[in-house]
DNA sequence: TGTATTGCCGACAAAGATTGTCGACTTAGG
DNA sequence: CCTAAGTCGACAATCTTTGTCGGCAATACA
């Protein structure tokens, strides 16, 4: 029932975008606010660009938009991305389900479907329109702010 | 959102004997009903005997029952036996949550607790009872069963 | 034209978790 | 005793995750 540390950070780096409004955030300021190995960042963020999700331009001056309105992003299409079926189990994924031993009357597979559901429906719900409107004030560390930001 | 393969196997071996009626089930044949490698069943059972869930008995008749009523079983009991903390994430976990580095207003984590919450919900409300009366009929392919259960 | 700044890509090493197996041991029954 | 069970610890193999690195490509600006 766990969710990968790239899934967790391309979350953060959505909600970061979200609350920057529409001036492109550099990679190396993303990963300060969002407390993310920069590094990693360099390869999550163009799979999100690759999915549509966030824009990037290059050069000076370059950096990171979100490519959509922020309440078009939901937390389900992020985590989608990175975490392969939402299902806990295999023979209760949506699409290619594997066969389970256990032919007639399969119930525990009921149930983890449940909770693939449950999970996916909270997750759809959530926009990070949302996410951010919540987030209200300073959303990091402060320590963890580049000190132009602070200063900003 | 995946659940190890060692808790697959005790929900199955769980339900199998909710299935059983009182009779202990040896080793071997709980494994062939539940197509769970003996081997690994021979580490997943002393794990729910520890945890009082399961009984067992060793020499020749010996075997595993339930230790309760399937009813007093819920599948979060099993779960959590194996599968660690339902939440997503490490600063989500009801117990000794981690620090995220998103310090005010993570809101983030607010939805992780919110799918947390909604697994337990269900895992909670689930019994091998429930389980064992919904499956109803034959529960495993008949190929997998034993040519005595299948006589008997 | 060239240089600095930034993103992009692929390969990869280290670490860690998961999965399944094995052999030696213990207990109960006959 | 001897056999049929469960018990325990150690382990190898595999897979996944995590993070890093070096070099390439594009853009802005002088």
């Amino acid at each position: 029932m766990w969710v990968s540390r790239r899934t967790d950070y391309a979350t953060r780096a959505i909600l970061a975008l979200s609350l920057e409004g529409g001036g492109p955030l550099k990679l190396e300021e993303l990963a300060r606010r969002t407390a993310v190995p920069q590094s990693v960042l360099e390869q999550v963020m163009p799979t999100m660009r690759t999915a549509g999700v966030v824009r990037s331009e290059r050069g000076p001056a370059g950096g990171y938009r979100l490519n959509k309105e922020p309440g078009e992003i939901t937390l389900e299409r992020i985590v989608r991305l990175f975490q392969g079926p939402l299902a806990p189990i295999s023979c209760a994924t949506r699409h290619n389900p594997e066969p389970c031993p256990m032919m007639v009357g399969c119930t525990l597979r009921d149930v983890w479907e449940e909770v693939r559901d449950a999970t996916i429906s909270l997750l759809g719900g959530v926009t990070f329109a949302d996410l951010a409107k919540r987030a209200g004030g300073p959303w990091t560390d402060p320590s963890l702010l580049s000190p132009e930001a602070v200063a900003g």
